[in-house]
DNA sequence: TGACAGACGATAATAGTTATCTTCTAATAG
DNA sequence: CTATTAGAAGATAACTATTATCGTCTGTCA
């Protein structure tokens, strides 16, 4: 009964979205709703190959990006693609569209943060912060 | 004047951190200060190469890293290498090290974050916003 | 004015990701 | 229960980002 509704969840999601209900598919959603943390897509691959040897990377990447549209999952900070500098100085944050990826400096001014340090191991050097408000930029909204 | 000055800033940036003051890493230093925005390296390197064509993109990621590391420039969100999955859909925040890159959750409770949306164009359409909290974990502050 | 650590350039190697193309299969109309 | 077909999977080539290697060169300092 739990592969029952576990099953029922994944036909559900992929009607709503107009997905076929493959089996790769199925065994991509279960591995990546049972992992912790914050996977990549090769430690991904590595788990869903344990049940399906012969699946390709190709498809685990192509379902990860069908599954990060859809919202089934996220993304841990927005992947740029490579490194990006920050040339800005001053205390500042940044709005970034996640459609065509574009950052914006906000000022540290709007923003009025309170931390619990309490809830941050003392051991951990904690050196700055930053405020990441996603969403998407006028020219994504219409896509 | 102006040249002077920069480079007196850099001849005491590199006896600062032990560097030798070439003149690859003086131009680069000098591009990345007036560029503005959030440049990938490739950016930096065709702007270098206007002053230096001969210049390697080796060098511009061996100087960058340099960079990065004395503070001068900065990174926008730290770069995992990979896409990082999350799987945790609950509304939290991270913790990464900026050594090792780990990243650990954060529970929102912990912060209390106000927001004056009227410095976000309204036509920005806000979606969540997430808290990094950057530093160096217990193992590799004492590197 | 050397000696030499460290910097540079060229380029090979590796990691991450995407594109292409062929084969296969889930969905579904008959 | 077939036959049809759009979309999915697999194999693999291609590409982008980044790092490593190594021979040569140069800033630094005695
Ligand atoms: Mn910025
Ligand atoms: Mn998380
Ligand atoms: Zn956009
Ligand atoms: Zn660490």
């Amino acid at each position: 009964m739990e592969s029952k509704s576990s099953s029922a969840a994944f036909r559900a999601f992929c009607s709503q979205h107009g997905l076929a209900a493959t089996h790769q598919r199925q065994i991509l959603f279960e591995v990546v709703q049972e992992m912790e943390g914050h996977p990549s897509p090769e430690e991904i691959y590595a788990r869903v190959r344990r049940r399906i040897p012969s699946i390709s990377l190709a498809t685990v990447y192509k379902n990860l990006h069908l599954f990060v549209e859809s919202g089934i999952v996220g993304e841990v900070s927005l992947h740029h693609g490579s490194l990006r500098i920050e040339t800005n100085r001053t205390a500042h944050h940044h709005l970034v569209c996640r459609g065509c990826k574009s950052i914006t400096d906000l000022d540290e001014k709007s923003f009025r943060l309170e931390m619990e340090h309490d809830h941050i191991s003392a051991a951990f050097q904690v050196e700055r912060y930053s405020i990441e408000v996603v969403g998407l930029c006028p020219a994504c909204k219409k896509e």
